[in-house]
DNA sequence: AAGGGACGCAACCGCGTACCC
DNA sequence: AGGGTACGCGGTTGCGTCCCT
């Protein structure tokens, strides 16, 4: 098939990212509206790096939306309620917990919450009890994670697979959804969810119906709606990107922020943080 | 105080899919 | 219909930071 690298290797540049390369496409996305495909993006916004990695920067990092810190109890839980129905489907999980990418969602799975899991004696990947903790009662059945209100409020402190402090509770009809459920697939993911890696027990499952409907807002009241006043203003002081004198100045408010809304520049925290890409590269620095 | 290992996050890689010609 | 291109996704890696000895 011999398919062609995304960019010309030679003259790229790679690795962490500078102040100066977030400015710039920063600057583009927003001055521009992103009329083009994100392969001429680095070209037109004058960066050495390839389309791939200024969609990634820009979708992991400098997206106005994005939270910051780690995740709440709240996003937590729901990681793992939505981990156990659907795997490994991080962009899916990333899309019910506003202002969250799926890489950081990955990366805190990975890092902390598959911890956590182990130590309360719970296979991160088939949400079901450890060998070892078969045998423990109802605390530790299969539905511990998957149920709706599972909750995993307490760093285990035990050592060696012992169960110390753990605290699960299991308030609601776990066993008709997450008892029977099939493990979630782990790995080499169909994108496409239809019929995919869901078992028909979950598609009966309303949180499922719920996560595969893209349209539908999430049920939860978590989500911070301030954004969603365009009329709030307050949070630009010290606002001096590029040559703007209001925010929508830079913003753009027209049509294209109609038809660009991946970039997510319709999200008015992000003013806050465009200072903040203004002051420092984040992470890079 | 210094060295080494563990940890966490940002970024990269490669594959699958959608779309266009 | 088939090939090429671009995008999105999940897995993996690299590296900086933290912590322990």
């Amino acid at each position: 098939m011999g398919r062609q690298p995304c960019c010309d290797k030679l003259g790229v540049k790679r690795g962490p990212w500078t102040a100066e390369e977030d400015r710039k496409l920063m600057g583009f996305i927003l001055g521009n509206g992103g009329r083009c495909c994100w392969r001429a993006v680095p070209k037109l916004a004058g960066l050495l790096r390839c389309g791939k990695s200024c969609r990634l920067r820009w979708t992991n990092y400098l997206r106005p939306d994005l939270k910051r810190g780690l995740l709440t109890d709240d996003e937590e839980r729901l990681v793992v309620d939505l981990h156990a129905k659907l795997g490994n489907r991080w962009s899916k999980i990333a899309a019910k917990l506003p202002g969250r990418t799926d890489n950081e969602i990955k990366n805190h799975w990975n890092t902390h919450i598959k911890k956590k899991l182990i130590k309360m004696g719970i296979d991160p990947v088939t949400h079901e009890p450890l060998d070892g903790d078969r045998k423990q009662p109802q605390q530790a059945s299969p539905a511990t994670t998957s149920a709706h209100s599972s909750t995993i409020t307490a760093e285990s402190k035990s050592v060696d697979g012992q169960q110390e402090d753990k605290h699960i509770d299991i308030d609601k009809d776990n066993t008709s959804t997450g008892g029977e459920s099939s493990p979630p697939e782990s790995s080499s993911m169909n994108t496409n969810d239809s019929g995919g890696g869901i078992s028909s027990n979950h598609d009966q499952d309303p949180l499922v119906k719920w996560l595969l409907e893209e349209e539908e807002d999430p049920p939860t009241g978590d989500i911070d709606e301030s954004w969603l006043d365009l009329t709030n203003v307050d949070n630009v002081e010290g606002f001096n990107f590029i040559t703007a004198t209001t925010p929508w100045d830079v913003i753009g408010v027209t049509d294209w922020l109609l038809d660009y809304q991946d970039y997510g520049v319709g999200n008015p925290t992000f003013l806050a943080d465009v200072s903040m890409v203004e002051s420092s590269s984040g992470s890079n620095l």
